[in-house]
DNA sequence: GGCGGAGTATGGTCTGACCATACAATGGTC
DNA sequence: GACCATTGTATGGTCAGACCATACTCCGCC
């Protein structure tokens, strides 16, 4: 018998059956975001498991985003199928900075891909530009960092959004979320925003124009000027 | 008082504060990958909660790939710190392109704009590139479809691997796994390998060669060829 | 018709028990 | 002393049953 032809065993734990029944319900029954799932006693019995092993499936759907449980009786009671990713990539992200197994640079450099692609995107699509809009003017009327940085990251998410990505687009929203304090720091060490504005402005004008590679350069300048290479 | 002046109260759950104070621990205690967390029984009692409430903040940790549970005793034992955001994204992705929240479109673009980096990343900085060599001689000794696009996935997350970003390789890595299905199906209706075969060497050679923007073109007309836009 | 209290279904939590697992400790055997 | 089988024990995994808070439903009173 050669060596190294037996793989652990993976015990399936009971919880994990039950994810899977579920899923496998989901794609059979074409069930969407919005549809309801069985309470959690009755899925218990249905299932013949115990109601903690559907809880702790219930917390794994939960933090991925795809479920979402309102307590009490009534048509919004019980768990019903969402699609929210953002909460679950924010929390993910977070955790693992958290650990120290990702550097902030590499998620700064992460974002700058994305906003690349985006604003490429967008300016290749013609999109609505009133969010942008709406943010620069926010940021205008800023008045601490915080404030600042809060619609900075409205502009920055409204591009992510123009590219008509969804999967980039949440992914940009989490990358800003977790990313907060490092941009707070970043506009504080700045000290004059005047800079940041230009560089959105110019953003702006690119999407705009329709001009895919100004757009790309603009981003690229913009985030230069954030996170200077050797801040990180 | 002005409208919407009132948010939700957002009752705390009781495992969403297990889940800060494990979290808060490891940023305070600078707790990485390797460090164990104390038993369910011993912190449930120090948290004055049930175990029940500590089992589903941990299965929540789990989902994220931030913890791996081992059962027995011993050093290997108990609940353990790891660094894992693969399978987290992985389900993620897969999930909410089950419940159709996602487009098959929008993970191949998403592919595609992290291909064109992680490539012209690769070509900037002169990586080792014998995974990527043995990937392709994997795929020319390929017999079937599957075994074709086994090593196929290999070769894109070794050119994910190579651009130097954790964070990317992973969610590359992530992707792959979520769309496998749809690999193996492009691969089947396109029957002759060889084209594909011919693009990786392309991009290899640009790799190797230092040339961001031939890699970054390699890598569009790869998929181009792969993902036909009137394909999906 | 409207309003208020009782009823009830739901998720959230807790307790206590038992099982399976895998190491640790012990003691016996050679 | 080295080795091995047995027993003990700490750990996660599961279950059953109870109780609570919540929020809707229903029914009866006014």
């Amino acid at each position: 018998m050669s060596e190294s032809a037996w793989r652990p065993v993976r015990r399936t734990r009971t919880f994990e059956d039950v994810l899977a029944q579920i899923e496998r319900r989901i794609a059979e029954d074409g069930l969407t975001a919005g549809d309801r799932l069985p309470p959690e006693r009755t899925l218990a019995e249905q299932l013949g498991v115990s109601r903690s092993s559907v809880r702790e499936a219930m917390r794994v759907l939960e933090t991925l985003g795809v479920v979402s449980s309102q307590v009490g009786r009534g048509p919004d009671a019980g768990a019903v199928l969402v699609s929210k990713p953002d909460s679950a990539l924010t929390d993910l992200l977070r955790l693992h900075l958290g650990l120290a197994a990702l550097e902030p640079g590499e998620v700064i450099d992460t974002r700058l891909m994305i906003e690349c692609w985006s604003a490429a995107r967008a300016a290749a699509g013609r999109p609505d530009t009133s969010a942008l809009e709406r943010a620069l003017r926010g940021m205008d009327g800023a008045r601490t960092p915080e404030e600042f940085v809060e619609h900075d990251t409205a502009f920055h998410c409204a591009l992510a959004e123009a590219s008509g990505n969804r999967l980039i687009a949440a992914f940009m929203r989490s990358l800003r979320d977790s990313m907060r304090r490092y941009a707070v720091e970043a506009v504080i060490r700045l000290g004059d925003t005047s800079g940041l504005q230009a560089d959105h402005r110019r953003i702006l004008a690119a999407v705009r124009g329709g001009d895919q590679e100004e757009a790309r350069r603009a981003v690229t300048d913009h985030l230069a000027r954030a996170y200077p290479p050797d801040a990180h």
